[in-house]
DNA sequence: ACCGTGCGATAGTATTACTATCGAACACAA
DNA sequence: TTGTGTTCGATAGTAATACTATCGCACGGT
């Protein structure tokens, strides 16, 4: 990934490219808003033309259907996470303290300043929370896996697994704990709001008590892994 | 849970007991079946209809849309589950070698002979691996939880953790550990199946990849606890 | 003055997700 | 046997969703 990750969006995600024009724009941004208020089920292309008093028909000439806004959408925050994750890591020297600070950036909100892209950075993160798995959890998903538009996602768990066979080299599971880790990342705040019985937190003690919760899995994990050798 | 638990259904999960007559029955059977192979997306209450030859209107009798079908199937599932975990583990004294039963159940397939209740339990499992996430993440999630149907899938989820805290008592995340473990237990075998980079397996050492990847996280992680005293 | 692009405007279609009503068939009870 | 209730088939209809197609104007650049 480089700096300028904004200019190498998979041409696949969007009819034309949004960023070019104010109607573009107008539907990205505000999408993003009103897909989190309604929640993806409700949320349609005609709500979203009234919203931005444009036209449906206008919309469908930039994305195939809502599937590929959302998909759009996330794409800009597994990005954005990735720029992130790398910032992070690259002015720290030890290992552990990269590992730390990368599971930060997982429970806490995305730094400000990090590059911005107009979008609202904490509904996107709201919206990966809540309507992420359904980019994937879809009888499509091979065909769109073929056209590599998940690799955003991948790259992002690729990042992580990395770190942590640089810390636990024998660790054999190094992928499955970072697609682990990210997922929990997001679930067990969802959890918090609207099932907290599934978790050990209060509103209060959160993102505090995730981060150490994560922190323990992970080091637990990748520290006996160490210790007997495998 | 008691042995009979098939009568205990929440009485808001279908608008009449599909139990109780050949249609309803054969609604709950086919609709698993086509659910799975649709998925939920494309699946409706029309395609079902055809397929059982009876009329759409006359499944809308039973479950007022789709989304409460998939939530009377899954509770099915969830409550298999519970039961099959607290088999495993009555007949069992050791703490660990318990958790060591409850993470096979998670990772292979329901063990015949439990209880036959007339769905095909593959599907049931398959079923719970690609949809279940979306009974609840969704912006009704709330009102659902209000009037209890979660409740199977939290029972569940504290079974678990109550093992958890029998074995490593300090140990401050049992609920949250439970809920990730189980979530991991299908998102891991849906990414090997569709995006494998996320995972370290190969089609080859699933499920013994898998389990072997869920015992050394909760061990690692409880016995880390036990060790360090909090 | 010409040309392409973006977009508004309108129209139309198939499907989805229901809701309502009616009447035949049957089951059981008086 | 007659009444009563329940199930289900059959038909109809509605509002919303998820698109697709066409036309023509306004604009910015060449």
């Amino acid at each position: 990934m480089n700096l300028r990750f904004s200019i190498h969006l998979n041409d696949k995600l969007a009819l034309r490219d949004p960023e070019a024009t104010e109607l573009g724009r107008k539907i990205v941004r505000q999408g993003l808003i009103l897909m989190h208020q309604l929640g993806y089920e409700h949320f349609t292309f005609k709500k979203l033309a009234e919203a931005i008093e444009t036209k449906e028909a206008s919309i469908y000439r930039y994305f195939e259907n809502k599937h590929r806004l959302l998909l759009y959408l996330l794409t800009w925050h597994w990005n954005l996470m990735e720029y992130a994750v790398l910032l992070a890591i690259n002015n720290t020297e030890d290992t552990r303290l990269k590992i730390k600070k990368v599971v930060g950036l997982l429970c806490h909100s995305i730094p400000e300043g990090i590059e911005d892209v107009g979008l609202d950075k904490k509904a996107l993160r709201d919206l990966a929370t809540s309507e992420s798995n359904k980019v994937y959890l879809i009888k499509e998903v091979d065909e769109i896996n073929k056209v590599q538009l998940f690799k955003p996602y991948k790259d992002l768990c690729h990042r992580i697994a990395e770190l942590f066979s640089a810390y636990a080299p024998q660790y054999p599971y190094p992928r499955s704990l970072a697609s682990t880790v990210l997922e929990a990342s997001r679930f067990q705040p969802y959890f918090l709001e609207h099932l907290p019985s599934l978790t050990d937190f209060t509103q209060n003690s959160a993102p505090d008590g995730l981060l150490h919760f994560l922190e323990t899995l992970v080091f637990s994990t990748l520290d006996a892994t160490i210790k007997s050798e495998f």
